[in-house]
DNA sequence: TAGATTGTTAATCGATTAACAATC
DNA sequence: TAGATTGTTAATCGATTAACAATC
């Protein structure tokens, strides 16, 4: 699809584009420079049109960028054209604060159930999605074309769900439990460890000579 | 306090040398060697004495590296050798998950209040935790000693809420809303974007090839 | 056409890795 | 002492920035 091998750094970018442009696209802003752009979200210029190249000309030379081709455009090499069925492991705070998350749904990530293992939550509802007992895990999984799971249960058993579902044919896992799940070959994972946003924030509230 | 100024590649990095030193410590590991860690934490050795000498010699030529005495002195570079006042605002889901994140206090976090906008939310408690009337905002953060706030209102409210936090010397900013805060000078923040968490992992759910 | 701005190559900067002398 | 492993300098690699010809 794409010609080399994209840098991660780049892939770290594009959601951040993606989510100007759709403020532009909000504010009916038509078209926009690389050197517009450089101004509101903060990457160079040059940056800008480095990272676009990537992925192809999206632009013209002496007009710049039109935004909501552009949009589209990020949104289809994000993977935001499709729709994907998820599910949340451990029906706690975060997995309950994450299964309200509208915006997730509204950019394609269709939740279809949670999981837990305390009886007294399961059969429960959130924003009529279902909370289901754990041992239901594969054969939903399986049943409802599942392809991401978010992992909200405590450290030890993040890794254990996370093989289970492998053993499903999972595709990926967002994890949010404190540890970094290990996946196989052709599973992608993305560990998101907010005590570690925390204690840089505390750093830098502690180093924060300019 | 150290030499040169400190790369963001590094303090980002900080964070997990730390956590991966603690579960060593629970597992009464001793020292270990920069090559021992690289294996477990997935640095290249090299990396991690660089890493550390930005700091300081904490190793041993010929012995490695004490596991206590490493996590200590992290921690004290991440500033974890003291406690800070800390309110959420936004009393959602997602604040009322964060305001449930005992590990956070565990580390010196203290959550002193929540606030909100919503009649029916204000005066109940979460772990003793009382939501407070957004009102009392600026006289709660002084009266306080409220030194970092997590902002967990929608996008609309979240700039003009750091705003008049500002304006009561907040030092640091932990923003969930899906917008960039800017900040003035000596104040730091962080911006977390669950979302861009969502859209990376759906890139390379997509292009996973080889 | 003239002006603007891209796409892209080249230059620079910074971060990672390799190598090894110092030393426990 | 001999072996192990750090601290640190040098080499390499990759990412960002600058420059400019191409072109709308």
């Amino acid at each position: 699809m794409q010609k080399n091998r994209i840098s991660m750094a780049v892939i770290r970018r594009l959601p951040k584009y993606h989510r100007y442009l759709k403020e532009l696209l909000e504010k009916d802003v038509k078209r926009i420079s690389s050197k517009e752009l450089s101004e509101i979200i903060g990457f160079t210029a040059s940056q800008i049109r480095q990272d676009l190249n990537n992925f192809g000309g999206f632009g013209q030379q002496g007009y710049g960028y039109n935004v909501e081709e552009l949009f589209y455009e990020i949104g289809k090499i994000l993977g935001l054209n499709r729709t994907y069925n998820t599910v949340i492991i451990g029906a706690g705070n975060l997995g309950q604060a994450l299964a309200n998350y509208v915006s997730f749904e509204k950019f394609g990530f269709a939740l279809k159930g949670l999981f837990d293992i305390n009886p007294k939550m399961i059969g429960l509802k959130i924003r009529d999605i279902e909370i289901y007992d754990m041992d239901e895990l594969e054969e939903f999984i399986i049943k409802n074309n599942i392809e991401i799971a978010y992992i909200c249960t405590n450290r030890e058993s993040a890794q254990v769900t996370a093989e289970r579902m492998m053993d499903c044919n999972i595709k990926a896992i967002w994890n949010f439990a404190p540890v970094d799940i290990k996946v196989r070959e052709g599973v992608v994972v993305e560990n998101v460890h907010l005590i570690e946003n925390l204690f840089t924030l505390s750093y830098f509230l502690n180093n924060n000579e300019e």
